[in-house]
This record gives structure tokens, C-alpha cells and sequence, in this order.
DNA sequence: CTGTTTATGTTATGTTGTAACACAGATAGC
DNA sequence: GCTATCTGTGTTACAACATAACATAAACAG
């Protein structure tokens, strides 16, 4: 466990949050529903209801690529300007980021067609440099 | 159907990029099936084999937010440098871009870290001109 | 204390993607 | 010609990811 103390999570959230933290790296919600049987978890939803508000609190993101869920790499994280993650496709390791100069430019083209920008998806993939070292 | 016609695709190779052209916007795989069972489609596999190389050959994108697949927009079009795509949650619609300002930035972060940059998703979501506006 | 909201538990189902195996056609080398 | 190999194809079965629908319980405001 750790951190996001600040805000009352609900016993399921505060489960799931734990194992995602725990794990220092992305789970699928299955992954994190077979860790939490223990604690009595028996269904999917269980899982994905409390992955919903954990992103919805900003404390987790989902990887779109993946299929996984990541906890934010902010201590006592309460939501902050869009991530983008690096994903080594050698060991799985994530590295979270906040491009804030990359996200600035593509802003500028939603806005000059006129798209109102909710929410970005950006994820890269690629060899990190220990792997790359190694291999 | 349409362009590309330099490369010699298979019969299922040409009847799934056909179906993507047709539809002009994002189709998911098992919808592409539908489509074409009229053909002699039947299972999911031949429409993930078919997509699998016109990825590969950079004639379809895969939307990973959206679990679909779109043509790529431009005409004859055997590959480009990384692409985006401005997805409108209100009508479903859309819109491919080449951003490479913001790519550069993001690659620029990369070599810093001695990530190995092989491809990027880059999916933004919001609300496009004409839905803000009827809105 | 009652209506409302939020969280939870459970079953069943829907959606997306692959493994494994068999077969057909092209083609390159002998 | 006749194999070996490579690519594409067809089919069944299954795995992995996600949600619908309904029931129950706790928290809380009026
Ligand atoms: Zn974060
Ligand atoms: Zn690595
Ligand atoms: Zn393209
Ligand atoms: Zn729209």
C-alpha cells in the first residue's frame, strides 16, 4: 500500500489501489481481480468499478494499448496535466511522463479546427535502456 | 473500395481494406465480419490475418482507444511517420493528423532516457467543430 | 424515518482477440 | 517432374477483456 491517503477510498478502491500500487507496474483488471480473491473479490465488476473511480480520482490511469491499468507514479496524486507512458516492449516496464510542450502543440491543432480536446491517449512503445543495453 | 491499388493484396486483404474504405470512419473487427460474411467470411481470424498486414503495411491504423480500425486518409498511402487521430465522442467521427512538432518533442524525451522509440498511439478525445456547435 | 445516493454482491452475457490444426497454391531448387 | 518451403486460407475451439441486469446494504439529507 501507500500514499493517496488524503481522500477516503472506499474498501474495494482502497484493494484494488493497494495492488496496483504493490505491483509498481500495470495489471489487467483480471490480474488484479486474482490477487484480491483472497480479500474476497469474485467478479469482474468488482474490479472495475473501483478501477472507474480510481481513474476518475486521477490516481490511476489505463493504458489503451495494454489493456492494463497503472497507478500514477505521483505521490499523493489527485489528478494532474495528460500523462503519456514509454512501454518497453522487452521487460513490460512503464515509465509514466507529462510531455507538457508536446501536449501544448497538439492542442494548438485541435484548436485551430476547432475540436474541443478532452482527454489524450499517448503512449509509445519501444525498447528501454537497460533492455537495450542487454539484448 | 479505392486507391492503393500499387500493392497486390490477397482477396481478403482487398475485401477488408474495401469494407474500411467504404465505411470512411473507424470499424471494429467483428463488425468487418458481418460485412463481409456475404463474401464467405466466417470466423474472426480471417479479418484479424487481413488487418494484421494492412497495419503492417501502413495502409490501416489500429484505434487502440477504441478497439477499431480505420484506412489510413491518405490516397495510395504505403506508410507515413506517426500519425494521430482527433476521435469526436459525440458523433464517432474521425480525423487523422501527422503531428510532427509534437511527435519531435516526444522523441526528443525518449533519447534523453535512452528509450528506443519504435511507434507511437497518439489519440486525442473531445468534441469536433460541427458537434460543439449544434451542441 | 423515508427517499435518495452510493457502494456492493452475483449471475449471466457480450465483445475482442488467439491457439491449434488442416489444407491449398505458389515457387524455388534439385 | 517432384519435393521443400513459404504464404494464405478455413475451421473449431477457446482465452481475455468488459458490461447488463438485478438484488442488497450502508450512508445521509430532508
Ligand atoms: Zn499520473
Ligand atoms: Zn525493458
Ligand atoms: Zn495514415
Ligand atoms: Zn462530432
Amino acid at each position: 500500500m501507500s500514499a493517496h491517503a488524503h481522500r477516503e477510498l472506499t474498501k474495494n478502491q482502497a484493494l484494488v489501489f493497494g495492488s496496483l500500487s504493490d505491483a509498481g507496474g500495470p495489471l489487467t483488471a483480471y490480474a488484479i481481480l486474482d490477487l484480491l480473491r483472497e480479500d474476497g473479490f469474485r467478479a469482474p465488476l468488482q474490479v472495475y468499478r473501483a478501477l472507474d473511480k480510481l481513474v476518475e480520482f486521477g490516481m490511476v490511469h489505463r493504458l489503451e494499448s495494454l489493456n492494463a491499468f497503472v497507478a500514477c507514479s505521483h505521490k499523493d496524486c489527485t489528478g494532474h496535466g495528460s500523462a503519456a507512458f514509454a512501454i518497453c516492449e522487452k521487460c513490460g516496464d512503464v515509465r509514466e511522463f507529462t510531455p507538457d510542450d508536446a501536449v501544448g502543440l497538439l492542442k494548438n491543432w485541435t484548436e485551430s479546427q476547432g475540436f474541443a480536446l478532452a482527454r489524450t491517449t499517448i503512449e509509445l512503445r519501444g525498447t528501454c535502456k537497460g533492455c537495450v543495453a542487454s539484448g
